[in-house]
RNA sequence: CGGGGCGUAGCGCAGUCCGGUUAGCGCACCUGGUUUGGGACCAGGGGGUCGCAGGUUCGAAUCCUGCCGCCCCGACCA
């Protein structure tokens, strides 16, 4: 599959667009760049907000909410946010419409101007740690550690369903921390849960890792990332979790009184995920039949199809197994249009990825079996009703963890090692994917690959053990391989 | 904002070069019948400001001018 995916990879665009289409994942909306979440799209990424929700709080967050809007002032605040932000920003100026004296509908009410201009937040970091200041007095108030789920919108020049869209959903955690210790584990920790997210829920490998300065969150010390690398031997960053340091505190002044009775900016982390992980997970598991889900995140696991229609008897024999799986956990769904025909029904849910299918018809009932279909490999068997749903569930995991080895081979293959400029080219080129590389550590080499090959570094991985080589570039020591890749 | 492509029925498209019956095809939709274990078939039917505006012409989906919109490749991007 992969390697079909590959070689065309110049229609990359045209079979991720018609999978998004295909599976009624998401529609293209009035307003450019924005999109339309459609049910089944929404209810995956549900799956995938519940379980990050749930992680959330075994880690000791709890949730909150903060203003969509944000005085254009508390973006000026912080030089380094400013200096990498601000930019594609929706912008407030006006409160009040009134109809247009010439009669063409309505148009902005000129007297109607904001004295000061509001911004649609792009990230919340400002307004929150506006808010931090009036919450945070005592080191017996830290740490503190809230998320939100929100909207933000970056006014983007090019946009794709899930990967990058105008407006999306997200959850941003932000924490304050008495230390920089507590802080940095904070981030760490959070980028633990994200991998572990990504490797167990989505069945996606991810490289752990750091981002380099130029690549870094504006207003971090330190940004740790999530890379993952799409059928199409791109990399995609799935998720981030920056390490702030006091800047934010200092830029809002926020302080406390630590136990010594001293005055102290408190430390700083902001995370977080986006709907792009719904991207991400079209393009780690799809194939040419359309959408493949983990069973951990399908909103409906199994769907049960009677052949060739559910007549009662046929019927009474799904219920009950449905009522079995549901014993066990699993969702599922009956198939009850009696206007559509089984091989219809066969071709549509595999076009939405629903992991296994059961085929039930008279034949079968007569054997006392059901046809078992997995969605990953394609494969059809015969199995008996007795303890059907102990089957199922060993079926679902197996298809978890498939989809997941599949996916750690295919990034094996495509990550190459390489060990100067010209080859590190001609892979780039000819095969993509992850290259493998010792860089001297300058932002000037980065920018200098960037430009001539349009790769960038992805990140430097927090696991690999140390080595010594010369950088590809310039031939300054290094100490470690990095991770470089065309990225979306 | 550059480079390329496209705009014709709900969706996907042909027709445009070379102007000429009543603008066509597939899917979907409606009616009837036969079907039903991998996207059924037959018959009948409904549905159109040919992106918008102007021009040329006896006559424009087709030629000319301007505008608008969408898609792809870049620039941009946590």
């Amino acid at each position: 599959m992969a390697k079909e995916i590959t070689e065309r990879s110049e229609n990359y665009s045209q079979w991720y667009n018609d999978i998004v289409k295909k599976a009624g994942l998401a529609d293209n909306s009035a307003v450019r760049g924005c999109m339309v979440i459609k049910p089944y799209g929404f209810a995956i990424w549900e799956k995938m907000r519940d379980q990050l929700d749930a992680m959330f709080k075994e880690t000791g967050h709890v949730n909150a909410y903060f203003p969509l809007f944000i005085p254009k002032s508390f973006l000026s605040k912080e030089a380094q946010h400013v200096e990498g932000f601000a930019k594609e920003c929706a912008v407030v100026t006006h409160h009040r419409l009134m109809n247009d004296p010439q009669g063409n509908g309505v148009v902005v009410d000129p007297t109607a101007k904001l004295e000061e201009e509001l911004i649609v937040r792009p990230t919340s970091e400002t307004i929150i740690w506006h808010t931090y200041k009036d919450w945070i007095q005592s080191y017996r108030d830290l740490p503190l550690l809230i998320n939100q789920w929100a909207n933000v919108v970056r006014w983007e020049m090019r946009t794709r369903p899930f990967l990058r869209t105008a407006e999306f959903l997200w959850q941003e955690g932000h924490t304050a921390h008495a230390t920089s210790d507590e802080a940095m584990a904070e981030a760490r920790l959070m980028h633990d849960v994200y991998a572990r997210f990504a490797e167990e829920f989505m069945a996606m490998p991810v490289i752990k890792g750091s981002k380099s300065a130029n690549e870094r969150f504006a207003g971090a010390m330190e940004t740790y990332t999530i890379e993952a690398l799409m059928q199409d031997g791109k990399a995609l960053q799935a998720g981030t979790s920056h390490f702030l340091g006091q800047n934010f505190a200092r830029a809002f002044e926020v302080t406390f009184m630590n136990d010594k009775n001293e005055e102290e900016f408190v430390w700083a982390t902001s995370w977080g995920v986006s709907t792009r992980l719904v991207g991400a997970l079209i393009m780690t598991h799809s194939d040419d039949e359309g959408l493949v889900l983990p069973p951990k995140l399908a909103p409906i696991q199994v769907v049960i199809v009677p052949i060739p229609k559910p007549e009662p008897e046929i019927l009474s024999k799904a219920k009950e197994i449905e009522k079995a799986l549901i014993s066990r956990g699993i969702s599922v769904k009956i198939d009850m249009d009696d206007t559509k025909r089984p091989g219809f029904k066969f071709a549509e849910y595999e076009m939405k990825g629903i992991p296994v299918r059961l085929g039930l018809g008279k034949r079968d009932l007569e054997n006392n079996v059901v046809e078992v279909a997995r969605r990953d490999t394609k494969e059809k068997t015969s199995v008996s009703l007795e303890g059907i749903e102990n089957y199922v569930a060993t079926l679902l995991d197996d298809i978890q963890n498939n989809l997941f080895n599949k996916a750690i081979d295919f990034r094996a293959n495509h990550t190459t090692e390489v060990n100067d400029y010209e080859t590190f080219k001609k892979v780039l080129e000819e095969k993509g994917g992850f290259i493998s590389c010792h860089w001297d550590g300058s932002t000037e080499t980065e920018l200098k690959i960037k430009e001539e090959t349009r790769a960038t570094l992805r990140c430097i991985p927090v696991d690999t053990p140390e080595e010594n080589g010369k950088c590809i570039v310039t031939g300054a020591p290094s100490s470690r391989r990095v991770i470089f890749a065309k990225a979306y």
